[in-house]
DNA sequence: AAATAGCATTGATCTATGTCACATTATTTG
DNA sequence: CAAATAATGTGACATAGATCAATGCTATTT
C-alpha cells in the first residue's frame, strides 16, 4: 500500500522519505465495491481519492436524463469533483465505481494541512490539474471538430486499455454520441477491415 | 501600470509588497494591436501574457480548415497555450489579439524563477488553472447535452459583456456551432419576444 | 460620397447522428 | 443453473444543425 502513490507523487515533485510518511498519516484507506457510489449527486464532494486499484467514472445526468461521464479515473488518478470538494457546494456529479476499489481518501481539512505543512505539493497538484485541463480541451475541441469515427479512433490510440474494462455504452457516453451511434461506427470500422 | 495584477493574485494569495516589486521585475510590459498575433501556430509559446487591457482570442484551425474558439481572455486574465508553454513543443493554437491589448509577458525562465523564489505562486496558478478546468469541463458537458440556443443561452448569462466586444460569427466558433445557426437562434429568440 | 470588405441574414437542401423499437447475446445473481 | 438483468446490435425514421449560395447590411477606407 502507498507505494504506487508515492511513485506517482515522485514523477512530479521531489520530497523526503519523512515528508511522505507525514502525508501517508492524512490519508484513510477504502474499499470500495464495484456499483457503490463515492459520491452522488447533491452530496459534498468530501474527499478526493487516489485509485490504488480499481476503476472508477464520474458522471453527470443532464435534465433530460442523459448521462455524460467526465471522467474515467484508472489505478494512479484521482477522482473527486474538485469545485465541490474545494468550495463545499453540493456537487452535481457522480463517482461510481466500476471494478472492485481500493482507495486512499483525504478529506479537505486534511488537504489543507497537507499544502500548508508541504508546500511544494501545491506544485503537485498544480500539474496534475494541468494534465487534466489540456486533455479536457483536447476533447472539447473534438466535440466541435472530429465525427463519431474520429473521436473513437483518438479513443484507441490514446486509452487502448480502458476498452476493455468499459462497457461500451459508457464509452460512447464519454465520448458524447449514444451507444446506438458507437456501435455502428465499429461495426463499419471491422467492416473495411 | 500592474496595478490590475496586484489585485488579482491578491485575490487568490497574499503576498508581500516587496514580493510584488519581485515579480514585477519578470514581466515585460507589450502592446499589442488589433489582429495582431501573440502566438501563431506551430511557433513555441514563449510567453504567458497578462492582459491589462484589451480582449484576445485563443483558437484552433482544425483539418478542414474550420476554426474554433478555445478562449476569450479579458482584462484580468492570461493568455497562452499552456501546453506549449510548459513543455516547448510547438504549438496547435493561435492568440490574436481582437483590440489593441496592452499585456504583461513572462517567459518561461523568468516564471520558474519566480515559482522558485515565492512558492506561494504555485499555489495561485494552481487555483487559476482549477477555475479554468472546472469552466471547460462544463462547456465539455454543454457541448454533449445542450442545443445551439441553450448554449447561447448560457453565454448571455454568464458572459453578457462580452457580445458587445466580439463579432457573432466568433461566439458561434466558441459555442461550437456555426454562423448561420446561431444567427437563426438570436432570429428566433428575437421573434419570441 | 463612392468603394471595398467584413458581417449578418435568409432560404433551400443535405447529412450525421439521435430516437424508438425490438432482437440477440452476455453477465449477474438468487 | 436458470431466470433476471444488462449490454449490444440493427432497422426504420426523425431532426438539429451543417453546408451551399445569394443578398443585404454597416463600417471603414480612399
Amino acid at each position: 500500500m502507498y507505494e504506487l502513490l508515492y511513485e506517482k507523487i515522485r514523477e512530479n515533485i521531489s520530497i523526503s522519505e519523512e515528508e511522505f510518511n507525514f502525508c501517508k498519516t492524512l490519508f484513510q484507506p477504502k474499499k470500495l465495491r464495484k456499483k457503490r457510489f463515492l459520491l452522488g449527486e447533491d452530496d459534498v464532494c468530501k474527499y478526493t481519492a487516489f485509485v490504488e486499484k480499481g476503476l472508477l467514472r464520474s458522471f453527470i445526468i443532464d435534465e433530460k436524463g442523459t448521462e455524460h461521464i467526465l471522467q474515467f479515473s484508472l489505478e494512479g488518478w484521482w477522482a473527486a469533483d474538485l469545485s465541490s470538494f474545494l468550495t463545499g457546494e453540493p456537487s452535481k456529479y457522480n463517482i461510481e465505481a466500476l471494478e472492485d476499489c481500493e482507495l486512499l481518501l483525504m478529506t479537505k481539512p486534511a488537504w489543507d494541512l497537507l499544502l500548508e505543512k508541504i508546500p511544494v505539493f501545491e506544485r503537485y497538484f498544480r500539474i496534475l490539474i494541468e494534465k487534466n485541463l489540456i486533455v479536457t480541451q483536447r476533447r472539447l475541441i473534438a466535440s466541435f471538430s472530429d465525427t463519431a469515427e474520429e473521436k473513437y479512433y483518438k479513443l484507441i490510440q490514446n486509452f487502448p486499455h480502458i476498452l476493455q474494462r468499459v462497457p461500451q455504452h459508457m464509452i460512447a457516453s464519454y465520448l458524447g454520441v449514444t451507444r446506438e451511434t458507437l456501435s455502428r461506427v465499429r461495426g463499419q470500422i471491422a467492416a473495411r477491415k
